[in-house]
DNA sequence: ACGTGTGAACCGATTCACAGCA
DNA sequence: TGCTGTGAATCGGTTCACACGT
């Protein structure tokens, strides 16, 4: 009953994660139960799609009743797998990298940049947001040493395949490219990218479309 | 036959967007004709995924040849609607904010930020990029006088949904937005969130329940 | 009656298989 | 033969409709 069920949308994920965000929020305002209805208020999902969602990995509520917001809480974050802390390398500390180094939002979610790197070195040695700055030539010895499974890649598009090849070799098995170009690597290494222009292009698109 | 057709999925848009890319590196490699296959060859999408997407708009091919990439590039760019410049609003010059403002990568596609708000009074009138700040009190005159429909929103989580209503009520119709909360607005406002903390927690699931 | 949990129906999007043209 | 263009088949995911427990 709590096992794992063979296919589970990608999207599941995703939206576990803004459930949890949801859950957080009604305990911080003393809500102890909350329907399905409750959790997805303020998020556009429905109250169908969470007990879809949750039917993947178990049943957690009460029927009539409804889910304990704090033990939701808590099975999701075993189920995304933040219910211990992950560390993140950052690679490429420019004006976008600077901005992922200070943003708060990661920490709640068991998330911690454990290094960063760059190779510009007026960079190398400073601290910023208590992140020492590694020169990238010491990518390997790092990574292999703290056991770093995920990275961030903020590096120029021109830099972005030849910097992801080698977090592959350092045993990175996970990254969120933040850089315009589509990564290359082999099948077993999970990428997902980040692409402020395109989303922009899209939102022009339907801006064109559904309102011309 | 170059009529637009009626229903385009979601993702069309999206990867017409990468499309463009490609066909702008082939131009800059002097190549004039490229295959549905040449021109998918850096992306993760199939040349039949791409001919059925542009299917959608019309024909642009020659059968037994390719595409002529200069045409098609602009054909593309026709469609996005990023034949024109495209006006956008920067609200929140944090650490996010800066980053955005001064990311290169959005010339490239025809979208200008023409305008950035904050609420600091140290950084009003400081000009950044090119980019005088201006503060939010003004947001509504200067909105209107620029005739911007699109909004890129780097605020606090706290403050989203505020600054969101004013720009709606300002003639906003598109917000890419960058903070942590689900924006509650009108059916027609098209919102696209760009978040940061959900992606990650996404690839730690994925690492989890894939290689365990 | 209320709200969860879920097989079945449905729907949108991708992939297949092949017709059409150079 | 090579590559485009597209209806048809298929696939994955969401929504429906309702059984079930409180």
């Amino acid at each position: 009953m709590n096992e794992v069920k063979k296919y589970i949308p990608q999207e599941t994920a995703r939206r576990l994660s803004l459930y949890l965000r949801s859950l957080r929020r009604l305990g911080q305002e003393k809500v102890a139960v909350a329907s399905s209805a409750d959790i997805t208020r303020f998020l556009n999902i429905s109250s169908v799609q969470l007990r879809k969602d949750l039917s993947y990995f178990g049943e957690f509520g009460r029927r009539g009743v409804g889910y304990d917001v704090d033990i939701l809480k808590g099975e999701i974050e075993k189920i995304l797998g933040t219910d211990v802390v992950w560390k993140i390398a950052l690679v490429g500390i420019g004006r976008l990298g600077s901005a992922l180094l200070g943003y708060k939002g990661f920490r709640e979610f068991n998330l911690q940049i454990a290094v960063a790197f760059d190779n510009d070195p007026a960079k190398i040695g400073k601290t910023r947001e208590g992140i020492k700055i590694e020169h990238i030539a010491r990518i390997r010895e790092i990574i292999a040493q703290k056991a770093i499974k995920i990275a961030m890649l903020s590096v120029s598009a021109a830099s972005a395949q030849r910097v992801s090849d080698e977090l592959v070799k350092c045993g990175i098995k996970s990254i969120l490219n933040f850089s315009p170009v589509n990564l290359v690597l082999p099948a077993d290494i999970y990428v997902s990218n980040v692409d402020m222009a395109s989303e922009l292009e899209s939102l022009v698109y339907k801006l064109k479309r559904g309102f011309s």
